[in-house]
DNA sequence: TGCGCATATGCGTGCAAGCGCATTTATGAT
DNA sequence: ATCATAAATGCGCTTGCACGCATATGCGCA
């Protein structure tokens, strides 16, 4: 039961939800682009991607100056299957870009 | 989001997570059941079924001295998907009985 | 070497969540 | 009426989480 419990803990801030749903797309995401898109201070995202990446969601890899963060490829299908089901259901209608 | 927020918040902690677990083999479970199962005291068994119920996760029905909780059938689909994906994931090796 | 951008982190603060204990409220049986 | 069982709740306490600010660290470039 643990697993779940870290991923659905990791899923309830609002700050890392938002953040997994842009991860969701697949492709790589600096810190500095999250921080521009969702609006929040640069120690407050840090802190958050890192919880995520702690929680096992997502993995990061250094380029240059940057930290590039995605999804990570090899989360169990228990916990993909509810990530999607979390993700899916954000597409619906005004969640598009409420916050 | 805000809903998505609301479900994983209320997934996201120990004994709701296993109450749900109890009440997603879509029968009534009074609270008393789920304090000798889950073995938590009476009052924080209470509290967190009133938490769920807040969630729109469950809801509850008077009979005679007992308050009978149950799977919230008029759940919307993209909710119901995440905690059905959630409990099956609970489904694996272990998890079955350990806390 | 020195500068600038990106990211992480130490620190202190405020707030909300979860808890147990004790009590209250419902309900039914004797 | 009294009692027993079930459930909810007022209260105070503790703890963990998220936050911002300031600072440190990593990295590339001039």
């Amino acid at each position: 039961m643990q697993s779940a419990l870290t991923l659905l803990s990791a899923l309830a801030e609002p700050t890392r939800l938002a953040a997994v749903r842009l991860l969701w797309d697949g492709r790589e995401h600096c810190v500095c682009e999250l921080v521009r898109v969702l609006g929040v201070t640069q120690s407050r995202m840090s802190r958050h991607m890192a919880a995520l990446k702690q929680a096992g969601i997502v993995i990061d890899r250094r380029d240059a100056q940057w930290v590039r963060y995605r999804r990570n490829p090899e989360l169990p299908a228990e916990q993909a299957a509810i990530i999607d089901a979390v993700v899916n259901s954000l597409k619906t209608r005004s969640d598009r870009k409420a916050a």
